[in-house]
DNA sequence: GTGAAAGCGCTAACAC
DNA sequence: GTGTTAGCGCTTTCAC
């Protein structure tokens, strides 16, 4: 592979040149342009990304940090980042936390050491004070989760209200025991989801069943497990928030072959409208979040950081959300 | 940020010696290691990856280019992927083609520039010979295709024999009218598949009927217009080789709505065997794939050839696969 | 319009 | 065991 020295040579022009010509800079003659232009092709020359980089000290390049690729809400809020940021000329790598600390502080060293320009968090793993000090090194931006206070750009949907207006929906079918599934419990924005339950059901005066409540529900396996601890306990929920179409779809069919109705023994309702939300039966009702949307508008966001090297401040962008009913409630 | 003349400075000694430090070389005193590891502690001083990944030529960074990631099949094989990757201290860029030519040719050429220090393909829009020239720059491997000639390692599955064994079953199931779905023209291993199927069927006198053939079959919205599409013909198959679980569900989904039985109307064969067979009505028979593996395989083959910098050779390697019968044949 | 020279931050050959 | 020096391949200031 040759490098800028050599095109330079054969030219009888100075790498400076040669340099202007590879980052379209004005003032060379249409004469030497069109000769280093030509020499370039013929030498099939590419210039070296990584001595750029160092130079300019940018690399055009993003991580994003999710907990797991294989689940289809991360593998499309994946597809929105990648999408955007190819479509602005990006990079993007990826890391997967499986809700791992390490994992995350390490993806966000990457800003620290240089490897990228900044870091979008579509989970939270750490205490967000052991984060902070990296805002020094650049732009952290969180998507998909809350934090009160974090001096970033959060892009999200108002999780409580969604979660509200979820049970509300189990409610108004006529359901007064109501269960509640989450996946972790550092997540803020797993713990607004709590709030948004506990509150539609003390408005209507409802209790809150402690062992109606299942953590780690976060694919269709677990589905069918909640649904095998439910059937196993005395006293049962006849409806249940699941906060995953996945774990939805896992009760529903354990339930079904145990010869359960759905909705009319357990009114069972998803999140994230994914398409398996259409292909049991019954079908699910769920709660429409726009993922991809929610993907592009991050990447948008931090790369007008990067870009314009803003200072970055807090601002928490809200995207809207939809009830969409079918059979399984 | 501090950098390496900083620490060297304030150590006294030369960033010669810091670079020991850092690099885990042998010969540095006790003493002055120490002393070094303290001041960088101290200083929460990082060395510039950028600056390390010049003058070594080497990223530790590899790309991966899929059609696109919110397909459970490749986001599958890219958690298998990234894994392996992360494990072994390598860095994981993504690429989506959406089939496109010039993506898949982008992804490639970061070798060209340095920017990483292979690429693992999990598909092919390329003619192979477009492609070969890059092997100049570093390795190119292929994950889930297959090309007869490429003389690159190739880790995939019979996708022939898989077919084939499905195909057969259907038809020891006693279907005679058999359709196929596949999503690209291009793909070789597509090619075999389609292979696969044109033998079972020959071998007992079957004939391929052209219209019941249909491409880009790729999620479950795919699956529900192809059964539409079946579904207005005069002359209709009773089984259906589907090459996608996700499909399959769309299918089966909308021939249940129609009032079809399955499988007595319409026999339906997934592929991958994900966890979503187990949740429609009826489950859905399939191809078990070792996914993950096929990734981390893929990983492990390309960092033997990165570090040790082998010459990379032609290398087939298939894993297993299995046929999963569940209630939808 | 063009080129010389400095330098981004690091590693490694070589000398001592 | 340690330091000096060169240089990875590029961009950019400054002078002409």
């Amino acid at each position: 592979m040759p490098n800028i020295d050599e095109i330079a040579k054969i030219c009888k022009v100075s790498k400076t040149t040669v340099s202007r010509v590879l980052n379209n800079h004005p003032y060379v003659s249409e004469e030497k342009r069109k000769k280093i232009l030509d020499v370039i092709k013929e030498l099939d020359y590419s210039p070296n990304s990584l001595a750029r980089h160092l130079r300019t000290n940018k690399t055009r390049t993003i991580a994003i940090s999710i907990p797991s690729i294989d689940h289809p809400f991360f593998s499309q809020l994946t597809k929105g980042i990648s999408n955007q940021a190819f479509d602005q000329g990006y990079k993007v790598l990826i890391y997967q936390t499986f809700y791992k600390k390490e994992i995350e502080l390490e993806t966000i060293n990457l800003l620290k050491n240089k490897e990228i320009d900044g870091v979008i968090l579509c989970s939270l793993e750490n205490e967000w004070s052991t984060l902070e000090p990296y805002l020094a090194y650049g732009p952290i931006l969180l998507c998909n989760e809350y934090h009160e206070s974090a001096p970033i750009p959060i892009i999200c949907y108002d999780e409580f209200k969604a979660t509200y207006i979820a049970v509300k929906h189990l409610i108004q079918r006529g359901h007064t025991n109501i269960g509640f599934c989450f996946d972790t419990f550092y997540s803020q924005a797993q713990a607004e989801r709590m709030k948004g339950f506990s509150l539609a059901l003390k408005e209507e005066n409802l209790l809150v069943h402690t062992e109606w409540i299942f953590d780690r529900a976060f694919d269709i396996k677990d589905g069918f497990n909640i649904f095998k601890k439910l059937d196993g306990m005395a006293e049962k929920p006849t409806a249940i928030f699941t906060g995953s179409d996945q774990v939805a779809a896992g009760i529903i069919k354990e339930a079904i072959s145990r010869n359960y109705h759905v909705p009319k023994d357990l009114a069972v309702i998803g999140f994230d409208n994914q398409l398996i939300c259409q292909v049991t039966t019954p079908t699910i009702t769920s709660i429409g979040i726009p993922i991809f949307e929610l993907g592009r508008k991050s990447v948008q966001k931090i790369l007008e950081n990067i870009q314009h090297d803003e200072n970055i401040e807090r601002e928490v962008i809200q995207l809207p959300f939809e009830l969409i009913i079918r059979e399984s409630t």
